[in-house]
Formats: C-alpha cells, structure tokens, sequence
DNA sequence: GAAGATTGAACACTCAATCTTT
DNA sequence: AAAGATTGAGTGTTCAATCTTC
C-alpha cells in the first residue's frame, strides 16, 4: 500500500500520531500548568531560563535564543510578564541598548511551586510512557530531524544577507 | 544526575528535544507549504479531510473531530476558506442546524497541487531521518502517550456534566 | 432541552518597521 | 552601520455566550 510517491501507510501514520500526540500532549500539560500555577508553558519556560542561568538575569535575545523563539515573541512575552509583576528589569545595566530582565519574588515564588507539579505531568505523560531504549531511539531520531533541519534551505542565512548574531551564551 | 523527583537529565534530554523538533518542523513545513501553494498546515489538512471523505463533503463538527480540533477553531478556519474561495457550503443540506463543507473547483486544485510538495517535504524532513524500526518505535511510544492522555482527568467529561457526542465517522 | 454551529472578545505569535545605543 | 530591542498591524486560537433547528 503504498502512493505516487512511495510512501507508505505506515509512514504515514507514523507522522500522524506525531502531529496529534505533540498537539494533545502540550495543551494537556498546558492546562494543568494554567490551572494550578496561573501560568502557561512559556511563562514557566522563560522563568526556568532565567532562574537557571549562572547569574539569574538574562537579556531579552539570550531568553530568545535559549528557547528558540523570536526576539519579537519575547519581547511581547518579557513585557505581559512584566506587568503580571513575575519579571522586571534591572536598572543598572551596562549596555543601554539591553537590560537584564530578572525574576521577581512572585516570579520565583510561582516558578519554584510549579517546578515539582510539571515534572510530575511530563513524567507521567511522557516520559513514564516509554522505556529508557525507546527515549534513547525518540532522542536520536528527533535529534537527527533537528539537525537536518538545520541544513534545509529556508533555515540557512543566506550568507549574502546581513547575516545573524546572538550565539548562545 | 537525577532531580528531586528522580527524572534524569537524559530524560529531560527526551522533552527537550520533542518539543525543539516539533516546532521548527511544523514551522519549516509551514513555510514551504505557504511560500508554493498559499495555503497552511491547517487549510491543507482541511481539504484533505473533506477531499478524502466518502462523498466529498464533511460538516464542521466533523472536520473538528477528524483533525481533533476544537469547533470554533474550525468553524472560524472554514470562513476564511469560504471568504478565499477554497471551500464552499452545499445548499441542498438536510439538517437545517448544518450544512456540508464541499471544495470549490479552486480548493481541489490547490490542495491536488500541494499533494505532491506536502509529501516530498514530509518525507525529507521527517520519514526519511528514521529506520522503518525506529518509525515504529516512535508510533508505538506516541500512540501510548495520546492513549494514556485520553483516559487524564481533565479530558475525561465528567459524566455528570452534559456530556459530548459527535463521535469518529 | 440538546445538537450543531457561529460570534465576538481576549490573548498569543509573526512580520515588518522603527528606535536607541554602540 | 550593526546590535539589541520594541512597537503595531495582521492573523490565528481559545473561551464563553449566543443562536437556530431538531
């Protein structure tokens, strides 16, 4: 059974199962994150790069680059944050282009509570739903997706154009 | 290297990089499908769905189920179509409350033209980074994680509430 | 009243344009 | 000019409220 193009069904389902389980999984985990700690994936990402770096501040382009999103997501996301009081920036800053954004109390405070209930649902939700053989296989695979991807021609800075900055720290 | 709650780094490796792969995949797919069809995953998926149907027509509650999308995401999805010209409402309905989504002659002509593209880029991005062991691995893994997700507390409706219906065709 | 669907507001992300500091 | 970031418009998703037909 297979197409034009020689893929198989079961191919197919493979990439199936794929888009409806990430899309299940994360608004799941999602939800309970909502629900019990008043913030979504990104709140709890962003805080967990900022309480986890070296010095406990980043800059709005290093968040960006850590998470893989845009300095625009960030930058919108930094500032909703900002005026929930979980994030601020620090003033004494030595670049006047960028500043710090560190943690507030109620930004750590909401952090450290969510940490242990998160790890929990990813355990239980994923994690605990395979044997450490298939996580090494779905580490391997999903790696090997990332850096092909890496590689593909609408990722590539054309080299011409010009060009990114931002490595990570 | 094990957490308060006993979850590795290699584990946390797994999450990080299902959620890393999944978003720059979906995106980068996204982008090709936009940039030579000028449609989304989204719309392709819808035509597809109705497309591929028995007789070529499918109603909203049905799109939604199929794709596993909420109802009012889907019904705003298909006005846009409709206002673009790719699917259209057949008028000669029976059930008065909804009508059937058919594709307009534009509608299958994109989606006829995408097929091709859609497949080649699936399969270069995603089937071909993988051994057909490895594939089955991931379905495995992956159906264990929707399935376990679906029997979740707040998944499950609540029995005493209203109760859903509009099951699987 | 329940099924099927739509609507509008609130929220989140993207893209391009802009601003400031280096 | 380049780096770092912000802003605003446009688009898409969710949630709750509503509408119509069965």
């Amino acid at each position: 059974v297979t197409d034009a193009t020689g893929t198989t069904e079961e191919e197919w389902a493979v990439w199936r199962t794929f888009l409806a389980s990430y899309a299940q999984l994360v608004t799941e985990i999602d939800v309970r994150l909502r629900a019990r700690h008043g913030i979504g994936q990104a709140e709890y990402a962003t805080l967990a790069s900022i309480v986890e770096s070296p010095d406990g501040c980043l800059r709005v382009g290093q968040i960006a680059t850590a998470l893989g999103w845009e300095r625009s997501r960030t930058s919108h996301l930094i500032r909703r944050m900002t005026e929930r009081g979980l994030v601020e920036r620090d003033e004494r800053s030595v670049d006047g282009r960028a500043s710090d954004i560190i943690a507030t109390r109620l930004g750590r405070k909401t952090f450290f509570a969510a940490v242990r209930d998160h790890t929990a649902d990813v355990r239980d939700l994923f994690l605990d739903r395979m044997t450490s053989e298939e996580g090494a296989v779905m580490e391997e695979v999903l790696s090997r997706v990332t850096s092909h991807l890496a590689g593909s021609p609408s990722r590539r800075p054309s080299a011409l154009l010009p060009g990114a900055s931002e490595t990570n720290p």
